[in-house]
DNA sequence: GATGAATGAGGTTTCATTCAT
DNA sequence: GATGAATGAAACCTCATTCAT
C-alpha cells in the first residue's frame, strides 16, 4: 500500500487543468490502441507539447500509463466507497453499485480498457505486483467489510466465505465493465444475449444480475434443500 | 459460424506431430511475452524451422497466433461439450464443469493465456469479430441449451433468462481460469481471499463458488421474498 | 582468459573480404569520432548494409566495438610476439620492438586510437575488465617472460623486479603509440620536444628512447654507486 | 601561452566557496561518466543552481570541462614546480617527484581522470591543442629545464636528449598517475604486476620507478659498453 | 542576477516480412 | 519444399541549449 507516485515533480508542478488534459490525451491514446502500440510522440504531439518535455513529466512510457491507470481508476473508486459507506442494506448496495457501474462503464469506457490492459501484462512481474496492491486493496477491502459487516448482521446466508464471495461478485461487475466497453468482451456480450449492450435493455440486465446474486447471497446450502 | 482457416495449405499438408510441435512453441512465445513482444524469428528458430518456411505456413503474425488459439480453445470446448451432454442435473454438471476449469486450467495455463490476451486487443475489429464468433458460439450454445432445458425441466428457477444467466456462469468461471493463469488476476485472486490460488484449497473455492452458482440459479425472486 | 567473441554466429558465417571491410568501415568511424560520437547508421551505410543487418551481425554497438578493438590488437601482438620469441639478446628485441611499434603506429594508426578509446572508458568496470584481461594478458605474458628470461641469463640487472620492469617499458612504447597516433598525444609531444613526430627523425626517437632503457635495463643500484 | 578562459564574467564574480563547490560537483560528474555522459543538467543540479544560471557562467558544456580541467591541473602543477624549483640534485628531486605523483593521484584522483579524458579526445583540433599547450608547456619546461641543467652541472649522462628525456620521464609518470586512477589503467596495472595498485606496496613501486629512472639518466652507452 | 520550463534533433535497437537461391 | 540474409520503418529516450519571466 505504498501509493509510490509514478511521475516527476515537474508534472506535479503544473496546473490541474493541462495536467489533466495531457492524461485524457494519453488515455485516449492508450485505450484506442493498447500500451505497446501507443505511440508517446503522438501523445506529446496531440497534448501540444514537447517529447523532452513529455520526459520531464514521466520517466518513462510505462509511468506515463500507469499514471494514466490509476487516474481512472481514483474516479471510479471514489463512487463505490461513498456506495459501501451508506447504511442500506446489502441488496440495496448491490443495485446502487451495479447502476454506478453501468453508467460509470459507459461515460469513461477508456479508463476501464486501461485497466482491461494490464490484466493481459505477461512477464513484468514486479510492476505488475504493484499494480495490483494499488488498485484491488482498496477495492476488495470496501467488499469485504460490507459483506463481513451484513454476514455479521445476518443479512446474507451464514455459510458464505466474505472474501471469496466478494470475489465472486466482484468478477461479475468486472466482466460486465469489460462488456461495455472492450472490444472482444462487448462482441462475446452479444454472442451470448443476442442484443450489443449499448443498445440493449440496461434495465433488464440490472435486474437479472441483482437476482442472481440476491440469490446466491442470500439462500445457504442448508435452507435450500428444505426447498 | 464461417471457421475459417488461419493457414496455408502447406501447414496442413505437415505431419501432426510437427504441426502440434511447431504449435506449442508459438504458443510458449504468445503466453510468455503477449503477443505484440512475441517475436516470431524466435519461434521460427526455436521450433528448428527457417523463417522463410514460418511464412509458407501462415501468411502473418496474426495468422499465427489465431491458429494458436483455435488450437488451445478446441482441446477445452471438447471436455465442457462431453460435460455439457450428460443427463446429469444442471448443479451436477456444473459441479464437473467447475473442476474441469480448475484442471484445465492447471495443465494448460498457457492456452488460457492466450485467451486472456485477445481480449485485451484494441482496435482490430473485424478480426475480433471473427475471433468472437468462433470461440463463444460454441461455448455460449452449450451453456444455452443446458440452462434453457433445465428451465423446461422445472431444474431451476423460472424467472431466469437463460441467455443472461449463461453469460454470468460464464464470466465467473472465466475469471476463475484468469486466475489461475495470468498474472494479474493471480494477484488479485490473492488480494481478495489472501491465498495463492496455486496453493489453495481447491475444494474450498469448488463448493463456495457451487454453492454461490446453485443459489444464483435455483432460488427465484418470489421464493426469496417468502422466506 | 575467456575469449568470448562478440559478435554473432551470422558475422562469422559472411566471407572474409566483407568481414574486413565491414570492420575497417567501423573502425574508422570510431577512431575518427570516439566511441560515443560514432554513429552505427552511418557505419551500416558506409558499409552498404542495412541497420538490420548489422544488428544481425552485432548484438549491440558495444559488441561492435569490442569487435573492431581486438582485430586491431591481434594484428600487433602477432608481430610483438614474434619479435619476443627470437633468440636474440633483449636489447636487440627491444630495438625490433621499438621499430616495430614506429612502423605499427604509421600505418595502423587507427587501431592505436581505439585503444587509446578504452583506457578513457568510466564507469563500465565488468566490460573493460574483461577487455583488459584480453588485451593485456598476452601482452604482458611476452614482456614478463622475456625479461625474467633475460634475468636468469644474467643479460639484465640482477635488483629489477620483471614485473614491473616490463610495465615500465610497456608503458613508455603505449605511450609512443598515442603520440603517433592521438590527437592529444601528437601535440604533446610536439609541446615537449619541439617538432611533430610525423615529421620527425625516427632514428634519434628510436636511438634515444633505446638508449634511455638499456641503461635502465642494464646497471644496477649497486653498479651505480661504483661509478 | 594565450592563458585564455573558458568562463563568462559573472563566474569571476561570485565568491571562491561557490566557485570551488560548482567546480568539484562538476568534477565528480565529468571524472564518473566521462565527457559525454556527463549530464550539466544534473551537474547545476546538484550544484544547487539552476540550469539557467550555469549558461550564465559558462558558455558550453565544453568550457566548463575546459575550466574543470585547468582547476584540477594548477593544483599539481604547483606542487611539481616547487620541487623542480629546489636546490637538490636530480635524482632527489625525481624521487620527490614520484611520492609527489603517488600521493596526488590518490587525494585528487578526480581531477587525472579528467586529464586522462582528454588524451581520449576526438576530432577536436583547435580545442584541443590549445588543451595541450596549456596544460603541457608549463610541465615540460620545467622538466626539460631541471634535466637541461643538470645536464650542464654533469650528474647526468652527457649523450642524453634533455627534452626526449624529459619526454619519456613524463610518460613513465603519466602512466603512474593513470593506474592510480583510471579503471582501464589499475586492471592493466594488476595484469602486469599481479597485485592491486591501491593496495600495493608503494615503496617498492617507487623504489624500482626510481631506480629505472636513475641508470636511464644516469649511464651513458659509452659507459655501459664498457662494463 | 536567477529561474526552470520547454525544445527537438538525433541515436540505438527491434522485428515483421520479402525474395533470391 | 526449404533457407536465412537482408530490409528499413518506427519507437523510445537523452540532453545541450534557449528564453520568457
Amino acid at each position: 500500500m505504498t501509493q509510490k507516485k509514478f511521475y516527476k515533480d515537474a508534472f506535479e508542478r503544473i496546473d490541474d487543468s493541462r495536467k489533466n488534459k495531457l492524461l485524457e490525451i494519453a488515455i485516449d491514446e492508450f485505450a484506442s490502441k493498447g500500451y505497446k502500440n501507443a505511440n508517446i510522440n503522438i501523445i506529446a504531439k496531440n497534448a501540444g507539447i514537447s517529447i523532452g518535455l513529455m520526459y520531464k513529466y514521466f520517466a518513462t512510457k510505462d509511468d506515463l500509463f500507469i499514471t494514466c491507470l490509476k487516474h481512472g481508476m481514483d474516479l471510479l473508486d471514489k463512487s463505490l466507497y461513498e456506495i459501501m459507506q451508506s447504511d442500506d442494506k446489502l441488496l440495496v448496495k448491490t443495485e446502487k453499485l451495479i447502476r454506478t457501474i453501468c453508467a460509470h462503464s459507459k461515460s469513461h469506457s477508456k479508463y476501464i480498457r486501461l485497466y482491461n490492459e494490464i490484466g493481459a501484462e505477461k512477464g513484468a512481474s514486479e510492476r505488475t505486483r504493484m499494480m495490483v496492491e494499488e488498485i484491488e486493496t482498496k477495492r476488495s477491502s470496501i467488499y469485504i467489510t460490507t459483506i463481513a459487516q451484513a454476514l455479521a448482521n445476518g443479512d446474507v446466508r451464514d455459510d458464505l466465505d466474505p472474501r471469496l464471495f466478494a470475489y465472486f461478485l466482484d468478477n461479475l461487475l468486472t466482466m460486465l465493465q469489460f462488456a461495455y466497453t472492450c472490444d472482444y468482451y462487448r462482441e462475446r456480450f452479444m454472442i451470448f444475449t443476442g442484443v450489443d449492450i449499448n443498445e440493449a435493455d440496461d434495465e433488464k440486465i440490472i435486474s437479472q444480475l441483482l437476482s442472481f446474486i440476491e440469490s446466491a447471497f442470500t439462500v445457504s446450502h442448508e435452507e435450500l434443500k428444505k426447498l
